[in-house]
DNA sequence: GCCATTTGTTAGAATCATTCTAATATAAAT
DNA sequence: ATTTATATTAGAATGATTCTAACAAATGGC
């Protein structure tokens, strides 16, 4: 909930996955937790974060990315051999990649059904699996 | 086939792709179209082309690589944000990854069936379809 | 509470994958 | 064979990402 303490539950949020709230990560939890859901890049963030006034370097960005997708907040979605895009969803769902615009967006909730998946090879354990469906 | 003459095969393949036979693309050709299925990189491929005794610069593995997917003798899978693979199997097929060692496997035909697609967003059409099984 | 020590955080500099472009080589035309 | 056009190569430049040294905050002893 948003009340007159804008950070309160941001900060909460932060405590809980064991990450200090401070200014910087602060500044980007604001922008990816309280505007529904996103799919972001480390250099858009960047853009953000200094088009609203706070000064953040690009390092501090990824850091954060990759701490708040450690601790379960964000989820990374590979689909570009060149950077990175992080999604405040973090359920379990598939993607469209606009490949020309270069953007994401969710393949909605029971749109796709995936048959039994194979086996994985020896010895090793399936961890995740991802469908992007490239459009044009 | 493999005949006494070891490119002239390649010669042709390269040929029809309207790419000269050049003896960089030559040289890669063999080391990409002559041991079966594949799943490389540009690193990789170039330090084997090294290994053969042939000098061919990292930036011509790049461009030659793209050439090859460009006129379809090789498919582009991508999996990590940060290198590329370049599949010497064309037909469309999906793929286990295994994020320790940074391998790609092909899932075995017909093992995994993927339902009715949705439906593209506005005005965009499906262009490509990717499963990518992260493997651990 | 205050200082010392440890631990966590930040961001400038370095690295690595990839692309760009100027130089080189091959092909086509005369 | 020489000129002109086109294709190819690879060194240098770029862009995304990571590393590490400087900095800041927390903890423990007094």
């Amino acid at each position: 909930m948003i009340t007159a303490r804008p950070y309160a539950h941001l900060v909460e949020r932060l405590k809980a996955a064991k990450l200090r709230p401070t200014r910087q990560r602060l500044a980007l939890a604001k922008l990816l937790f309280d505007n529904g859901d996103r799919h972001i890049t480390a250099e858009i963030l960047h853009d953000e974060v200094l088009a609203a006034g706070m000064k953040v370097s690009l390092a501090t960005v990824y850091n954060s990315l990759h701490q708040f997708t450690e601790a379960g907040l964000l989820r990374e979605v590979i689909v570009d051999s060149g950077r990175s895009y992080f999604d405040t969803n973090t359920v379990e769902h598939h993607h469209f990649y606009h490949v020309e615009k270069g953007e994401l967006e969710d393949v909605p909730d029971g749109a796709l059904t995936l048959g039994d998946l194979p086996a994985a090879p020896d010895g090793t354990t399936i961890e995740r699996v991802d469908v992007i469906i490239r459009v044009r």
